[in-house]
DNA sequence: CGGCTTGCCGAAACCGGTTTCGTAAATTAG
DNA sequence: CTAATTTACGAAACCGGTTTCGGCAAGCCG
């Protein structure tokens, strides 16, 4: 356990690098000095800091942030913790955001800390672990949901956030996020002008604040269409394939089904793939679709889902930037954004070819046919 | 977790945390003895060092691994680089594998540090970087190339690192790999099995050497059933779906063309369904294929594609299981580990239709179709 | 009983930084 | 021209750990 490893600088392995000590002498100086000269004190005379400035650039000096973080408390480095316990949804999310956020912040010199829990609880202790054991400065949330304990235990605790999504916390938070209400607004319309009149809509998890929105976004379109809202169109929270599947069965299975649905969540509107498999249907004549989220599983289905496609890597970009200016004290309320979703069109909604009873009758055919037994979603 | 020890708040917010200090106080001793007694230093009686561990436990300490660092060069964490110039392919992969990754290493009291690089060189001088900052004790290299400029680094460096995938560099690598060759020959034989004769291999990206296993894999197999070998039915490496679509209508323009092909990555297979959306082929029917990698997208094609899955949560398990043991000071040759993918039988090999002559004869008739102009891939 | 190990641990140096404190020199004020 | 401020920086403490060094006390041997 002891001692093997811990002479790397033998000979010729990494060159060592440069300390404060070495950047001194060379300057004629001492370590107060070469620090307060670094970093922007200001009883330093410009004379005495560009010396200190050019030597350190010739010694390729940067400070050891580990060494400056047992005095200062802090690291330059951004937590995130994997919920592995959340549902599947982000997963394919997660490549493209978590690069974006480690670009945004080595660029900034910076780095990222990840880590993951199990279950809520897990994620508490974690968050508490890391700034304790000062790990991180602050982390980046994803998904917050209508009363989430983690942006109660950073508000309570101090600790700088942000979150990927909007809060209504009167704490005060900062936030990037993608307007959902817009995009299922458009979804409502764009359909509606393909000339659907019974317009269904299933929402996504509903303990995340998202489902708010984009029901919400669900409602604006009806209004502005001049649809009357009908709650059976309306089904259950659905964020996996199968919840998805399920839903559909729920809508289809209605005297006046819907002739074509919003999905608040891809990986649900592929379950939707799944029922009219099952029922004989086929997607973009018999029902069509349009979704949030931009998964690329959607383009590979036939035909393939239109979908509001969110672009993660900025996101995580934008984070970054936002929890790193959060650190340096800025305050929560000015680090607020939000962006619209992009539009994938494709061909999963197209004018319907019947009507809502024609598609009743049409179903009345397979009516036996109950939602099966899971099928092996391997 | 360890809720009591950081119940003395400090002003606002933020707990403060046990020190060493506070362990040696009310065990009656001191910083040092402390220090050697937690981290097992043979001088230290059996009373004492049972003394402290009991101290240390109810004031929840756990030692600052940056303060450690300064000391001994050591930090506690695990160094990954995103390349975000690779080939895409291995995107879906990378929530689960790191999931695992952060899993394993949190579980051993280690974390996880990502960053990103845009091209090899800046891989580079990433892994430099890093290294010389302290921000890693070793790292995890992911898809091994041929020749493998980080390996050099890395063992020039004498830094600590571990393979997903194998390498025959001479200086001694530790890594985990899935044994594509075995899957490759099993898809071989199995389609042997359905009754195809002529199968077709579309290998991956030639500069991994991953390529070299899954090319013996498909000979292997091959050889097993007593197939001819036809350099034709090979076509050139495609890692992704645009590539491999190309792939495929190089195979399907042969005289005598295919009945089943290989693909040694699942996104390229995924291009041979756009290539017989185009042909007016049906897959499984008309042409069959096995790949290799499990992505997700696979099971929402139509016919879902059969395939051999990884698992990359247990991959990147292992890697930091490894990781941690070499950074501990085990042998590179010790952390080696092999193990097998799984077959995802799904719906898209199936005995042939027809023939290779009759299926030349088929397409004959769509022969002046070339591969169209890339389609937008959105 | 004396000399030599050996076991155990305190004291202090050290790691690479930051920050406080005090003061000589330079500047300004009177 | 002296007194009062500033300015600029060295010296040293400090952060939270690790590691070296040396010495006391007990144990062993003759």
């Amino acid at each position: 356990m002891r001692a093997e490893g811990l002479n790397r600088l033998n000979g010729r392995g990494l060159s060592r690098r440069a300390t404060i000590t070495d950047v001194a002498e060379r300057a004629g100086t001492t370590k107060g000095t070469v620090s307060r000269a670094l970093n922007g004190y200001p009883d330093i005379s410009s004379q005495t800091r560009s010396r200190v400035e050019r030597v350190a650039a010739e010694l390729g000096y940067s400070p050891l942030s580990q060494a400056q973080s047992i005095r200062t408390g802090r690291v330059r480095s951004l937590g995130f913790v994997l919920q592995t316990y959340d549902h599947d949804s982000h997963r394919p999310f997660l490549a493209g955001f978590l690069s974006g956020v480690a670009r945004s912040a080595n660029a900034q010199g910076w780095d990222l800390t990840l880590t993951t829990a199990e279950s809520r609880q897990a994620t508490q202790e974690v968050l508490t672990r890391l700034a304790v054991e000062r790990k991180a400065d602050g982390f980046i949330l994803t998904r917050p949901e209508r009363n989430d304990r983690r942006v109660d235990l950073l508000l309570s605790e101090n600790i700088p956030f942000v979150l990927f999504g909007r809060s209504e916390e009167p704490g005060g938070c900062s936030w990037f996020d993608i307007l959902g209400e817009e995009a299922m607004k458009e979804a409502v319309v764009r359909l509606h002008r393909l000339g659907h009149r019974r317009i269904g809509f299933v929402n996504g998890g509903s303990r995340y604040s998202y489902s708010t929105y984009r029901m919400q976004g669900y409602l604006d379109g009806l209004r502005q269409c001049r649809l009357e809202f009908d709650g059976d169109l309306i089904a259950g929270n659905a964020a996996t394939s199968e919840q998805g599947r399920r839903a559909a069965f729920d809508l289809l299975r209605l005297d006046l089904p819907p002739t074509a649905i919003v999905y608040a969540v891809d990986m649900a509107a592929l379950g939707l793939y799944r029922a009219a498999e099952e029922l004989g249907l086929e997607i973009g004549r018999d029902i069509s679709v349009i979704a949030y989220d931009g998964v690329p599983e959607g383009l590979f289905a036939r035909p393939s889902l239109t979908t509001f496609s969110v672009d993660q890597e900025r996101a995580g970009e934008r984070l970054a930037t936002q929890l790193i200016r959060r650190i340096n004290g800025a305050d929560a309320e000015t680090q607020r954004e939000t962006e619209s979703a992009v539009l994938l069109q494709r061909d999963s909604d197209r004018p319907p070819i019947r009507s809502s009873e024609e598609l009743a009758a049409c179903l009345g055919k397979a009516a036996q046919l109950q939602p099966s037994t899971k099928k092996e979603f391997n």
